[in-house]
DNA sequence: CGTGAAATATGTATCGT
DNA sequence: ACGATACATATTTCACG
């Protein structure tokens, strides 16, 4: 795995924040010139360091009001279909995140919904049709204080 | 605010799976000459809709190994200094999300972190330093299946 | 919204350290 | 191995219809 050094850790920062930026721009903050920088980059890109540059869209301006954080537990005796779910919760649009945790909770989920009623119909798909499901708790949030995607280096 | 149209739609897919793209070829694939596009993106930026581009980096391949979701619990008589934590939440680096739910539980936190010891230091800086804090629980995750920052339209 | 032209940016080749 | 300069290609962006 190749090392970081502070421009490659600086260049990082800086598209994390702001990945719309151009290239010369970047360059100039960190200090190289652009085709010195343009490399760093895509060497980043390709060790897949940067796996992806998104726009990020504000939820509530497109209608998905609200979030629920779901506590999943399975059956302890049944590892193996810990796939089965795995698979059924990447295929489902509403998850937008998926945690496996150790404890007594199995999986915490994070959906995103315009409202209840999408909660519900979710529910029904994906979590009653689990054979393999104990209980779930659903935490319902109409509140995003903070949502940030960048890891400061 | 605004109504978004099919095209608009289509190019806010496009851009929440891939913002690298270059405007030509994004203009291509809805339909429009590159003028007409870049006017809708940026409309969609000056709207807020699209609120930021950013690059999104692998946790693991940058050191940042360990995921905690952590449910808060307040006091509940004291609903002012609901906005105090939330201060140090948003303060707080490691603090990636944070949900304001209802229930018993009164915030979700993500707190991403490259190892346990990191964790202990801000257990140690952020929460038991809150005066208000009833109770916390830490689910810890070395797995994160899903990770989607987009809302598919 | 589209066309065409000017201004910028990106990407390549080559050289120097 | 890495960065800089100069040049060629491509894209962004403006004015106008």
């Amino acid at each position: 795995m190749s090392e970081l050094d502070r421009i490659d850790r600086h260049i990082l920062n800086i598209l994390q924040q702001d990945s719309s930026i151009s290239n010369v721009v970047l360059a100039d903050q960190v200090g190289l010139s652009p085709p010195a920088c343009l490399r760093r980059v895509n060497r980043l890109r390709e060790a897949g360091i940067i796996y992806a540059e998104v726009a990020l869209l504000d939820p509530k301006k497109v209608g998905y009001q609200l979030n629920v954080i779901v506590e999943v537990e399975l059956e302890r005796d049944r590892p193996d279909l810990y796939d089965q779910f795995k698979r059924k919760v990447l295929a489902a649009e509403e998850v937008t995140q998926c945690y496996q945790v150790t404890g007594e909770v199995d999986f915490i989920l994070v959906v995103v919904v315009p409202d209840m009623q999408a909660y519900e119909a979710f529910i029904q798909r994906v979590l009653y049709t689990e054979a393999n499901m104990r209980k779930f708790r659903s935490l319902i949030s109409l509140n995003r204080p903070k949502f940030e995607t960048a890891i400061m280096l």
